[in-house]
DNA sequence: ATAGCTGCAAATGCTTTGCAAGGCC
DNA sequence: GGCCTTGCAAAGCATTTGCAGCTAT
């Protein structure tokens, strides 16, 4: 199996917002590169549209909520963001794309990667004729002890 | 590992409706026992509040929807259901509260369970601390191939 | 120039809540 | 009788959409 250990995305060889985009087939228009930058400062995050908004806020980014959710799901379907759905009512948006697996606070509604290879599933039984797996999610939910 | 193979809700062995709530510690009003009675006359049934709503008016069963929303959470505080999360934006419930995974399909939002102890999840680091596991969720999401 | 974006505000979809009336013990 | 439940309608969130104006190429 894929032992994927993906750190790649150091400044270095992190590509620019505007880049990213252009690989994407998206055009890079200010709203996008912004939030682009805002997403991609950092490896492993997750976000919401509420959660970006204010980081947007913060950074003096003018954008509006409604742009904000086309942009996550334009980026998810570029495969530039991963959509993670572990709680009805509240989308959260991954930046590591790669095969990966989460910790969830329930307490708190926050999610934290958990290492790259270290979680394995076995077992899984083929899928139903006519059906392929599109990804395997797992989620180890934690509360306070 | 536990393989808990569990089929113990045979018609004969299943408790009745009104057993199963004070079971659970619930009073057994009328739309309790007649949605009681809906939800749990087959196994491993997954279903959101607007199945259940269908269902109950298909059985000519009065009851609105805010109380289906409320006898749905009860259920599952009292253990008698078991949530599950694997869409932003609805919330499915299942009726087999033992240890199992499912399969997704995406394209007609469907949840199908993964037969008992054929899936098995390795590795999962520890909790971080002053944490504890309070459940593994596998969900493996399937497509029109 | 023009196809593609954005912002706003309104609409949507699911879920929750407030409160008066009704039902179980 | 008293407390728990229910139903209705209204409120609440997160998210999506319609459309006029803007922008990257």
């Amino acid at each position: 199996m894929g032992v994927i250990q993906q750190g790649a995305n150091h400044p270095e060889t992190r590509p620019s917002p505007t880049e990213r985009l252009r690989e994407a087939g998206l055009r890079p228009t200010r709203q996008r590169v912004e939030l682009a930058r805002l997403l991609f400062r950092e490896d492993d995050r997750h976000l919401t549209a509420e959660t970006l908004q204010e980081e947007a806020h913060k950074a003096g980014v003018r954008v509006s909520l409604a742009t904000i959710y086309n942009t996550l799901h334009q980026f998810t379907e570029a495969r530039l963001l991963k959509q993670v759905a572990v709680e009805a009512g509240r989308s959260y948006f991954d930046t590591n794309v790669h095969e990966h697996q989460h910790f969830y606070l329930e307490d708190e509604g926050m999610l934290i990667d958990i290492p790259g290879a270290s979680i394995e599933v076995s077992g899984v039984p083929a899928a139903p004729s006519g059906m392929v797996v599109d990804r395997v999610d797992v989620v180890v939910r934690l509360r306070r002890a």
